[in-house]
DNA sequence: TTCGTTGCAAACAGTTTGCATGCGG
DNA sequence: CCGCATGCAAACTGTTTGCAACGAA
């Protein structure tokens, strides 16, 4: 995303392109999986005076906008990421906290049949699996 | 779960049975998923004085004690339900915030894909699904 | 100049902690 | 009795809201 789309798309719904809100999507491309908090300390390093609740009202504007999306893994706050590019199911280690990323299309025969036979449209790139991972299980971390 | 089996597990780690307990698991047994809130609730309508501290600090012990899990459905509290008898997947819809439960079979191609592919041993009865149910995609509700 | 955007402070919701009292064993 | 459990209040974390000042177009 460059500047001059997101600044033609806030403009065609009558909104404005502010350094905060570069500066918020800028961060929350670059840091993958981020929460609200990781992405003002980003913010703040390059421009100390953005405050907490601008993070909040600008990320939450950028999902209506499609431009991000947010995922909760494990407890406390969400976590965001660009939203296109890259959708991707998350897969929690509740032991060591590692987040792992897998490819929808392993989880893509599970959504056809919810669709079928539910008539549920599951939002894969939401999604989060949790469970121990290939590490904690043998024993490498404990 | 019986209240002499609850006073056993309790005695054999040098806890206690108390009547906050009992009520506390109960409440989680009947409700299905609630949260601390609605445990809290439902107590109160038996015995008034139950502090929602308590709820919290019984509802931790009792996971520890493996006699039930949470679960983080969408924003907000997680919701606890007993545990061992009926694992089950939660499809969470966005819009209309209804919960359905499906039979953890339907995952089960996928957590053994995980297994083999990646040593990941997916938590079923943690995992929820959000998406857009079959009404909201039908305009049943808006 | 206009009106969307921001910063600040206060309000809020959910959760946790410290401490004195209470009660199970 | 001893010491775990509870209630109460206060602290805390994460998030939201009201309002005046600011600044993009």
């Amino acid at each position: 995303m460059s500047d001059s789309s997101l600044a033609e798309l806030l403009r065609s719904r009558g909104l404005r392109l502010t350094a905060q809100r570069q500066l918020i999507l800028e961060a929350v491309s670059e840091l993958g999986h981020a929460t609200p908090e990781q992405v003002h300390n980003a913010v703040k390093e390059v421009a100390a005076g953005v405050n907490i609740t601008t993070i909040y009202r600008t990320l939450e504007l950028l999902e209506r906008l499609g431009l991000v999306t947010h995922t909760h893994l494990s407890h406390g706050s969400p976590t965001y990421h660009a939203a296109g590019a890259n959708e991707h199911v998350h897969l929690v280690c509740r032991q060591c906290g590692a987040v792992d990323e897998i490819d929808p299309e392993v989880v893509a025969p599970l959504a056809g049949r919810l669709a079928d036979e539910r008539g549920f449209q599951a939002d894969i790139g939401h999604m989060a699996i949790f469970g121990i991972c290939g590490d904690c299980r043998n024993g490498d971390i404990s």
